[in-house]
Parts: structure tokens; C-alpha cells; sequence
DNA sequence: ATCTTCATGACAACGATTCTCATTCCCGAG
DNA sequence: CTCGGGAATGAGAATCGTTGTCATGAAGAT
């Protein structure tokens, strides 16, 4: 009864360095086929149902942030750890991490006073860089 | 050159007025094809492609609020006017309007150190309410 | 080297949303 | 009131991101 039935290893196989490879050479946030792409440019050949996995796993993982575009498409980073939000150029797709300990608090207390528990929140920012002004 | 090409009209037919007469029942966010649901229980018929694009119309004249499930699917909801955002359960949905000014004058702040211009934020609250304890 | 098990990938399947287009029916001009 | 033009509708097909299937490949423990 040790809870979840998945699998507890996580092998090191070229695929999974391929993709976290290409991660470390974008810095904005891509889509799971952008960077399908970007691994097939590097010369890597990973299977497409193998980034979505290694994403997803990723993201379980805490390893790459997911955040969703408005028409619904999710879109992952490799980010430092620890809680935090994101900044982000609409055009270019640079983006700045940011924290903002008032918030946070603002946050919880709102919920807190209307009597909600187990709270999160999502947060995002966009807007236009300067390179992109 | 009056700019946009799409209709200018917005007949009020019997099928939108069915669709804004659900959005008022329901209280949390519901999905397109839960209305859709919604507005065939209260006895009137309306194709599911009405729904879709009688929803988004509403959207475009920020009628309704819209957000994105975790899994990128977007949820309606008949919300005030004017810039707020949401503390919403997860469980059943329940919504509560909120305002943060100090979370506004933040996020435009984080932004402007960054040099980004034309600055817009996205922030929802979630947790579980008291009923859903 | 061998074996167990997880990982991979080509392809099918899915689900939400959008598109197509023939038909319906608002609604304002006459 | 009645017509006619054009917006609105809806059934079904098409899109598209994402997930499932399952036979095959490859880590890694022994
Ligand atoms: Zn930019
Ligand atoms: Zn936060
Ligand atoms: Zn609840
Ligand atoms: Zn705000």
C-alpha cells in the first residue's frame, strides 16, 4: 500500500538528457511540440510522445514550470525551484521570474477569510519588453 | 476603415437568450459544455456550436469571465464588471469575487522595473470552502 | 551476459473547440 | 404587414493538442 502504482525509477536515457538539454538552451517558456522541434534542431531524435512524458514528468517533478496560453495550450520552463511567478514578454516570449512576498500573503488571507482551505494560486504577468517595444 | 469586419448587430434570439438565462442560475464556473447541459435541462434546445460561439461573443463584451482549468479547459462564468479576480473552489466550484488594489499596484510595479509596457496579469486564488471541508 | 522492468515511438484515439455551409429567422425598409 | 438581405443556427466534419496502446528497445541490477 505504498500508494501510487508508477513507476519509481527514472531512467537516464538519451531522450531525457535530449530534451533537458534543449530546456537549458531556451530561456522562455515553449510548447511541448516547439520543443520537439528544438531537440530534432540540436540533432536528438525523440518521439513526440516522449517529450510530452518527460514534460510531464518533469513538471511532477518540480523540474519545469507549466503555465497555459489563452487559447489553452501548455507551455513549459526550466525554472529555479522554490515558489514563484513569472513575468512575460507577450511577443518574444522572454521571461523574468519574479516574487512578491505580499502577495502571497494577500493571498492566503483572502481565502482564509472566506473560509477556504488548502489554498494555491496562480499568477502571471505579461506584457511587451523592451527589445520588443 | 471602421476597423473590425465581424457583424455589428447582435440579434437577441431565442438561443442566446436561453444561454444568458443559465450563465444566471449557476453560480461557479462551468464549462461550455456544461451550460450546454444547463440550458437543454431548463427545456431549451440550443446546438452546442451555439453555445461555443455565443459564449465567446459574451466574453468579447466582457459579459463573462473566463478561466482555465489545470488541464486548459476554459470555464464561463456571469461575473461583475471591472477588473477583479477570483477565489474559487475547487471541489464544487462555489466562486467569490475579489479585489487586491495592493496586488495591482505590484504586479504593474514588477513590470515597469522590467521595462515591460502594455502590462496585463492573470490571478486566481484556489482552495476548498467550508461546505466542501 | 542475462533478466526484469521501465522507456520508447509509431500510430490510433480522444476531447475540447472551431469550421463549414445549407437552412432558418431577425428586423428594418417599404 | 410583408419582404429581403444578412446575421444566426446547428449537424456534422475538421482541427489540434494531448494521451493511450502495445510491440520493441534499452537501463541497470545480479
Ligand atoms: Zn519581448
Ligand atoms: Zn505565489
Ligand atoms: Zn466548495
Ligand atoms: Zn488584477
Amino acid at each position: 500500500m505504498t500508494s501510487t502504482d508508477r513507476p519509481v525509477s527514472a531512467r537516464t536515457t538519451r531522450q531525457r538528457r535530449a530534451v533537458s538539454a534543449a530546456l537549458v538552451d531556451i530561456t522562455g517558456f515553449c510548447s511541448a511540440q516547439e520543443i520537439h522541434e528544438i531537440v530534432k534542431r540540436r540533432g536528438d531524435a525523440v518521439g513526440l510522445s516522449t517529450v510530452y512524458r518527460t514534460l510531464q514528468a518533469m513538471a511532477d517533478a518540480d523540474e519545469v514550470d507549466v503555465l497555459r496560453t489563452d487559447e489553452g495550450e501548455a507551455l513549459y520552463r526550466r525554472c529555479s525551484s522554490g515558489h514563484h511567478h513569472h513575468l512575460v514578454c507577450r511577443d518574444c516570449g522572454r521571461t523574468v521570474e519574479v516574487e512578491g512576498p505580499t502577495v502571497e500573503r494577500w493571498a492566503d488571507r483572502v481565502a482564509a477569510d472566506h473560509g477556504f482551505a488548502d489554498v494555491s494560486h496562480t499568477l502571471e504577468i505579461f506584457g511587451r519588453c523592451e527589445s520588443c517595444g
